[in-house]
DNA sequence: ACTATTTGTTCAACCATTGAATTATTTGCG
DNA sequence: CGCAAATAATTCAATGGTTGAACAAATAGT
C-alpha cells in the first residue's frame, strides 16, 4: 500500500532490478514533462546505462512509451520523451453508494477512461442484486478497455461502510448492509480482472478512504498528508500520512464523525452524545435549514443547500455556519493532533465548501496552538463526486507503478 | 526514523549489501534468542552463503558478538548464536524537563548501561545554563560509557515542548522556554558524541514523542501502532503508527492536550474552550482533589494523589474519576480517527492509571463505533518516570540497527 | 566406529550496475 | 556547406554481491 518500496525480506541481485525499475518508473509517473532518460539518471543517481536497460525492460513491457522529443533549446542530441502508456495495464474502479453505482477504468497516467454511473436506489436492493449489477457495468467497462488497448490488472471496490481486511462489509448503515461477503459473492461471477503478480484480483474498502487516494493522486499532486472529509449522511475521513493512506490497525480508521463536539448533546446512534455527525451530517443541515427532508436523494439535497445559500437564504446560511463550526471543532482537534497542514473537504462537502470554510478556519485559528507559525490550508476537492471510484481505480494503478516487476513478469 | 529500510533514491549494488546488512542486523535484534546463521538464512529468505558473508561484516564491525551455543536437542554441528554486542555503539539520552535533567546510555540491544537524573527547579533556570549541566551529566555519562567499552554515536534530547525540525524549541510553556536554539546554545561546548554517518549528532524532540518511542522498543515490544499519553503538566501524545512515530507535517503532533472535550467549558491559554488540559491536566486534577498546590514537584504531587486515592479518599477518587472521563472522551474520538487498539498512560498518568483507566474504558465502550467487534487495551506505560531519556538513546541506537553501514563506514 | 544430521564455509557461476569509450543526432559558427 | 561543440543514448569489459552446490566441521544416536 505504501508509496515507498520498502523490500520486506531478502534482497536479492532481481530485487535490485526491482527496485530500480519502481524507481524509474515512479520518477516517469511523477514527472511533469516527458524526462528523457539522461533526465532519470540525473534525477535518481543512476548511470545512463542503468537506466538505459531498466527503461528497456519498461518499454518491451508496454509500462511506458516514447513520446515527441520535448523542444529543447541549444545543441545536442535531442532527448527522447518516455510516458506512461496509454495502452497497457489499467484498473478497474467501482463503487456502490446509495444512490448510485459507478464503474470506472483509469490508466497509468490516471487518466480516467471509462465511466459509468447508473442511479438507483440501493438501499431495497439486496447485496447480492447490486452486486451483480455492479458486475454487468463492469463486463461492459472491460470490453470498452479492451477496445483501447487497456488490460484490467486489479479492481477495488468502494463501499460506504466498515469493511474488514478480508473484504467482509461488516456494516453499511446508510446502504443496509451488515456482514456482507463482498468476494464471496462476486465468486460466482466471471473474474473482473486479468491475475497479475502483486496485485490483488479484488480489494474491497471505505468510500472515504478511496476518495482520499483520489485527491492523492490527483493532479497536480496534492501534499504528502492530509485529512479528506466525506461529508455524506455520515462523516467520514481517510487519513493520507506521508503519501500513503493510513486505514488503522484492523482498516477502520477515519470514523470522524463521532468525534464528540458537544459531549453533553445530541443522543447518537453510536451510543455516544454530542457526536460531529448529529451537527454536521447531510441529516442534521438540511434539517436545520428547515427543509423537507422529502427530496431523499443526497446529491439533490446538497444541490439544493447550495442554491439556496447562493441566494442568501438565512436559514441555509446559519445551518451551514453551525454546522461548519461543529466540523471546525473537530478538524481542529485532528489538526491538533496529527499536525496536518491540509483538510480537503468532499463528498457533499465540496460544493457547500464556500460556506464551510470560513467557520472551519476560524475554529482552527482558535483553537490549534500551531497555527500561529504555520497556516492550515482548507479546501474543497478537486475530483467530482465519484471520487471514490476514481481513487480506487487509480489505487490499482498506483500499485503497478509501485511495484512494476509484477506485471512485467506476466507480459513476458 | 522508519524501521523500514526504504532506499529513498538510487539502488546500487553496494545498497544491496547495505539493505542486507539492516535485514540481518534487524533480525538479530528482534529474536527474543540468540539466532545462528542459519536460523537468519531461514527467517530472511536469504541463503546461508550470504548470511555467513553479512555476519562476518557485523562481526567486524563490533555491532554483534557470538554468543554460547544455545543447547539444542538432536543431532548436528551446534549452532553459534549471535547477539547484539555489548560493546560497540551506544545512544546518549538527554532530557530536560520542570523539575529535572536526565542523561542515560543505551546499548545496542537496548539496555540502559548508564543513567542520572538530577533534580532541581529547572523554571528559573536559564535555557544555557540548563543545557550546560546537561552536557556536565552528559561528560560524565560518556566517560563511563568509555569504560565500559561503548562508543557514543548520537544523541537525541527530549523537551517538553514544540520543537521544529533543525533542533530550535518553539515553545516549552511549563519551562518558560521559548526560540531556544539548542544546536546553537550547544556549538560552544565539546561534543557529546562521535561523529557516525548516517546518525545526526543531537536531535532535539518533544519528549511525549520519545517517551512513546521508548515504549515501543520496550521489551517485549509493544504493539506496531498505538496512542502514547504523557500526562504531566500539559498532555503530549506520542503516536506510533506501523512501528514509526508520526511526527505530523511540522512535527508538531500529538497535541491531544488541546482536544475538546467541553467545547463551552474553561477557557484555555490555547485560546480555545474546554481543552481536555483543563479537565486531567495534573494541575487540574490536582486542583479537584482539593490539595493544596503549594507542595510543587510534580512527581509529589503525583504520589500523594495515588497514596491518597489508595486510602480511599472520596475527593481524590471523584477527581480522578472525572479526569478519566474526560481523558476518555479525547481517547474515544482518537481512536474512532486512528483505530487504534493500543493506548499507553505513560508519565503522570501511570502511577495513576488503576484509576484512569477504568473511566476511559468506560468512555471508548460508548463512544467508539468499532469497540463491539475490536477490544481496546489501555494501560500503564512499562518505562518509569524517565521514559523520554530512554526513548531518547533508543532512538539513537535503532538508527545504528536499521541502518548499519554508516557505523561500518566509520569503524573500518 | 559409523551414520545421520545440522552448521557454517568455499568457490565457480551469474546477474545487475558501473564507468569509460563509442555512436548518434542536433545546434552554432565560420 | 562543413566542421566543431554539445547532448543523448548504447556498448562492453570490469566489479561487487548473491547464488547454489559441494565440502568441511561438529555433534547425537546406534
Amino acid at each position: 500500500m505504501s508509496l515507498t518500496n520498502a523490500p520486506a525480506g531478502a534482497v536479492r541481485q532481481g530485487s535490485l532490478r526491482e527496485l530500480n525499475l519502481a524507481l524509474v518508473l515512479g520518477r516517469i509517473a511523477a514527472a511533469d514533462r516527458p524526462p528523457s532518460r539522461a533526465d532519470l539518471a540525473t534525477a535518481t543517481g543512476l548511470t545512463r546505462a542503468t537506466v538505459s536497460a531498466v527503461v528497456e525492460d519498461l518499454l518491451a513491457g508496454r509500462l511506458v512509451g516514447e513520446a515527441d522529443p520535448a523542444p529543447r533549446a541549444g545543441a545536442g542530441r535531442p532527448a527522447r520523451g518516455l510516458v506512461l502508456a496509454d495502452q497497457g495495464p489499467a484498473g478497474l474502479g467501482l463503487e456502490v453508494n446509495v444512490d448510485y453505482l459507478a464503474v470506472c477504468v483509469v490508466d497509468l497516467a490516471g487518466q480516467v477512461r471509462h465511466h459509468t454511473v447508473q442511479r438507483a436506489d440501493l438501499r431495497p436492493v439486496a447485496p447480492a442484486e447490486a452486486l451483480a449489477r455492479l458486475v454487468e457495468l463492469a463486463g461492459q467497462a472491460r470490453a470498452d478497455a479492451a477496445r483501447q488497448g487497456l488490460t484490467l490488472a486489479g479492481a477495488a471496490l468502494a463501499v460506504p461502510g466498515l469493511v474488514d481486511g478480508a473484504g467482509l462489509v461488516r456494516l453499511a448503515p446508510n446502504l443496509g448492509w451488515r456482514d456482507v461477503p463482498v468476494p464471496a459473492l462476486l465468486a460466482g461471477h466471471p473474474p473482473l480482472t486479468e491475475q497479475v503478480p502483486g496485485v490483488p484480483a479484488l480489494v474491497v474498502d471505505n468510500e472515504a478512504n478511496l476518495a482520499a487516494l483520489g485527491e492523492l493522486h490527483s493532479r497536480p499532486p496534492g501534499p504528502a498528508s492530509f485529512l479528506h472529509i466525506s461529508g455524506e449522511v455520515g462523516i467520514g475521513a481517510g487519513i493520507v500520512l506521508d503519501g500513503a493512506l493510513f486505514r488503522g490497525v484492523r482498516g477502520w480508521s477515519g470514523e470522524i464523525g463521532h468525534l464528540p463536539v458537544h459531549p453533553e448533546g445530541r443522543p447518537c446512534r453510536c451510543g455516544g452524545q454530542g457526536c460531529l455527525e448529529q451537527y454536521a451530517g447531510q441529516e442534521a443541515i438540511v434539517a436545520a435549514a428547515g427543509l423537507a427532508r422529502a427530496e431523499l436523494p443526497a446529491d439533490t439535497a446538497t444541490a439544493r443547500l447550495a442554491e439556496l445559500a447562493e441566494a442568501g437564504d438565512a436559514d441555509a446560511l446559519r445551518a451551514l455556519h453551525e454546522a461548519g463550526t461543529a466540523l471546525g471543532v473537530a478538524v481542529a482537534g485532528v489538526v491538533n493532533l496529527l499536525d496536518l497542514d491540509t483538510v480537503v473537504l468532499g463528498g457533499g462537502y465540496a460544493p457547500l465548501s464556500p460556506w464551510l470554510c470560513p467557520p472551519v478556519l476560524a475554529e482552527i485559528a482558535s483553537r490549534v496552538l500551531t497555527a500561529a507559525w504555520s497556516p492550515v490550508t482548507v479546501r474543497p476537492a478537486t475530483l467530482g463526486a465519484e471520487a471514490a471510484a476514481v481513487g480506487a481505480a487509480g489505487s490499482v494503478v498506483r500499485q503497478i507503478v509501485a511495484r512494476p516487476a509484477g506485471w512485467l513478469a506476466r507480459s513476458g
